[in-house]
This record gives C-alpha cells, structure tokens and sequence, in this order.
DNA sequence: AAAATACATCGTAATATTGCGATAAATTTC
DNA sequence: GAAATTTATCGCAATATTACGATGTATTTT
C-alpha cells in the first residue's frame, strides 16, 4: 500500500485535507507568510528569501497554486506571485467551520 | 534527499506545518469531526467509522495525539478519546493569526 | 490462571514527498 | 538573432507516509 485511500472520504474530507497538505511544510508556510506581507512579488524574491534552491522553491509553488492558495501573472519574463484573496477567504472559512465544530470546555479525562 | 529541512525554518513556521500535517488526510479529519460530534468515544467505535484496518486508525490516532489535537484515558482494556478542548483553541488562534495576516481585497493579476 | 477483549507496536510493501542539479522554455536585451 | 534572464520541468536519490497482517501488552472475565 502506501496511497492514501482518498475514495472512501467525502469530497470534503478530501478538499479538507488536501489543503492542510497544502500548508503542511514549512516553507510553504514561509511563502504563504511573505505573500500576505508583501502582498505579491516575483518568484526570484521567493527564491531569495527561503534557504531552499530555485527548482525546489518551484515545486513549492506549484502545490500551493494547485489548491488555489496562490495565483501567479506573467509579467514579461517574470511571474508575479500573490494569495488569491476570494480563496484565502473561502480556505478560512473552511477551517473555522471544522474549528467551530462546537467542543464542550471538558475534555474526557 | 527527501527529508524537509525544518533546522532552516523559524519555529512557529515548523509548529504549524507540523498541526497541517496532522490534519493533512481525511481519515484524520473523519476522525476529528466525529470527535467534536460524540465528544468523546473509544477507539474501537472510530475503527467501525472509518474504512481502515485497526492497525491503520491506530497510527492515525497517534499522529493526531503527537502535536497535541487528541488525547486519550484508560478506561479498563479501551481508550476513551477526545479532542483536547484547550490545544484546540490555541491551534484555532494559529491558523487564525496565518488567515488574519490582512489581505488586501485585491489579487496581483 | 486461561480465555477473551481492546489497543499498540512491529515489520514490510507500496507509494508519496522533498530536494537539487541539469536542462528546457519563454522573454528581453544587446 | 545571440546572449542573458527568469521560471518550469525532468530525472534521480534520500526519506517519509500509508496501509495492513501479525504479534505484543494490558485488563477483564470466566
């Protein structure tokens, strides 16, 4: 085996996860991060400010655009990278719902 | 390689990829949601739950219990699990503060 | 104390992820 | 149009994850 078994989730546990996939690794995170603070920027930049090689820092981007997180625009030879706002906003929204999933103050034990 | 360079990343950077990646598969997210939905239950209910060998949830509940979303009391020969209700809102502010990170209404393209 | 029950852990196979050098593709500059 | 620039993709090696049967461990029941 090895593959997760992802026919036997709903579509929602499945887009669920593959967002928090999406998010899990830490220079994905940074990049997240540094797009929401600089608002957008070329993917040199990126490249530049994370410890990772370029080919690498692509793959990255690559994952975060394939769920929508991140948008990127030619611009000349250069592409412009930036958080899609309409899915940031529809990604929190998502988690809160799974947050807001109402827990009791008490735990088990 | 193959291993994520964690020693090149800041800390929190590292601690909410790690909670993304506890929550980057469905049957952990099955499993989360039907916790917030029974409160609390034993580990051989959520094995009949979800559509994976006991072994499997097993790992599952583990790596959930890890960074901290779950906890689970001996209670004779079962485990009574629940989400651990104060770890949940201090990762709920940590995923809030990434989504709070002010987006601006616009996208770069 | 043997048998049954409930769960964790081990070992292993299949698959996925991470990282990077090399190279390709596209655009701009000279 | 050749050279330079910027990013994506390919190919590969190292490591991690997923899944499960088999087995171990602890408690309860008989």
């Amino acid at each position: 085996m090895g593959a997760t078994k992802s026919e036997l989730f709903t579509q929602s546990q499945n887009d669920l996860a593959a967002i928090a996939k999406a998010l899990a690794h830490p220079a994905r995170i940074a990049i997240v991060q540094h797009l929401l603070k600089v608002n957008a920027c070329i993917s040199g930049d990126i490249v530049e400010e994370l410890p990772l090689a370029q080919a690498t820092v692509s793959q990255h981007l690559k994952e975060l655009k394939a769920v929508g997180l991140i948008q990127g625009a030619i611009e000349g030879v250069k592409i412009n990278y930036c958080i899609d706002a309409a899915r940031w906003r529809e990604i929190q929204n998502l988690f809160n719902s799974l947050f807001d999933g109402r827990i009791m103050g008490q735990n088990c034990c």
